[in-house]
DNA sequence: GTATTTATGTGATGCGCATCACATAACTCC
DNA sequence: GGAGTTATGTGATGCGCATCACATAAATAC
């Protein structure tokens, strides 16, 4: 299917890279949508959101790939996610306190739409199934992370390298052939270890045979060893 | 106001322990949920959900202390909050995939109310403004979670106690006086330590006057040394 | 009230990994 | 193409705290 290559012309009913949950808003709300947001085209490593901003929209990306990352108290950075197409950037914010509670960083270069989070949330209000399904995806996204962060805090170094691995090849390429747009700094920023450390780990993965690097790509070769060190260490 | 015994017979439009969500419905609403609905009391260290059951109620918790917890992959128990009266447990698992993700234990005597979750779901799908309530309360939860997490990770042992000691005092008893129903291996579990460093940090505390302990009871004297300690280590 | 079980405190030991320093490789800018 | 910057790899060092063992205190069961 040919789209034309001013993706603002196109009306939010036709795109391509539409959200589950819009399906459920009929012809009107589109409408409301379509008049009240903003299309954009973003280059990798370009600051989107900041943490402590105000929520003003919400941020759907359609294509790339966006870090989501706090500063700690230590005034390292942590990345708690790496955001894929089809998902809301601060969507958890725009129903707490109104100020987005993390930053977001293009990794990739991206399309992004901005809509009012105002028009957003009375959409949600008057349209129980349209709510229904935000509530579901902001709740799994919520429970994944948590779930990646709850089993992260007593695990050793080598479970904690294989655990990114198979994040990055489970959850963002859905593949064995990683093309991480991350460097030894910011995994180990991921991981909650020092990039030293895990300059070590796949250094010791490579030796081993469980994976192929060829300058940022990681290949997986043996996923059930990496699993199995995910678990036991 | 006088309350009846037994509140069984207490119409849900009258209950004191009221949500703030369940203020957004209706007469009608209120009656479905009446209708479907059983209060039970629970004595304290009684297992309420199991990690990996079905969800088939929403079960709202009008008082006591409950506390949430999983099993990790050593085998040790890891406890990821405590609830409060006024929330509910296991929502997070009502919008997923419909399997409680982890246990809960009452740790003081308790009331609550089991809403069957059919139910609760036509609820959200028929009224947005309940459902934006039962999102953001949700959401909320979340986050504070999901933070705690995220700042425990990269902290020494000092931290996570003074960390731990701020959470019994803020979030959950809103007091300096603290009447934790926790034994020291469990607070290792919430805080991510050893029982022995626990009790070595406490006796620390002790000896610098921060805190105050009298059986399990603790008392926190100095509550901006114990933030700047959460901070700094 | 006593026996048993569980919780807690304490000291000693050693492991895991962050940190530091430095060298080399890769990338970016002019 | 070269200078400068950033990323990465490697070795050495020492700190923080889990673990273990054991003794004592507190709680529970009969």
């Amino acid at each position: 299917m040919r789209l034309p290559k001013d993706h603002s012309s196109l009306h939010c009913h036709d795109c391509p890279d539409k959200s589950c949950a819009a399906a459920l808003l009929n012809d009107r709300e589109i409408d409301l949508i379509f008049k009240n947001r903003n299309i954009s085209e973003v280059r990798k490593r370009t600051n989107i959101l900041n943490e402590g901003s105000p929520v003003s929209h919400v941020i759907y990306l359609r294509s790339g790939l966006v870090k989501e990352y706090r500063i700690r108290s230590d005034n390292q950075e942590q990345i708690l996610q790496i955001v894929k197409p089809h998902s809301y950037l601060g969507m958890t914010s725009l129903f707490g306190d109104k100020f987005n509670h993390y930053s977001y960083e293009s990794l990739t270069d991206l399309k992004l739409c901005y809509i009012d989070s105002d028009i957003f949330i009375s959409l949600v209000r008057n349209n129980g199934n349209f709510a229904f399904e935000i509530l579901t995806s902001v709740e799994r996204d919520s429970t994944n992370n948590f779930h990646r962060f709850i089993n992260q805090g007593n695990k050793k170094i080598y479970s904690r390298v294989a655990d990114i691995l198979i994040y990055f090849s489970r959850i963002v390429f859905s593949s064995k052939k990683l093309q991480i747009p991350l460097t030894r700094s910011e995994l180990a920023e991921m991981a909650g270890t020092s990039r030293e450390s895990i300059g070590r780990v796949i250094t010791k993965f490579k030796s081993e045979g469980i994976i192929k690097t060829s300058g940022k790509n990681i290949t997986i070769n043996d996923i059930k060893k990496l699993e199995n060190i995910s678990k036991f260490g």
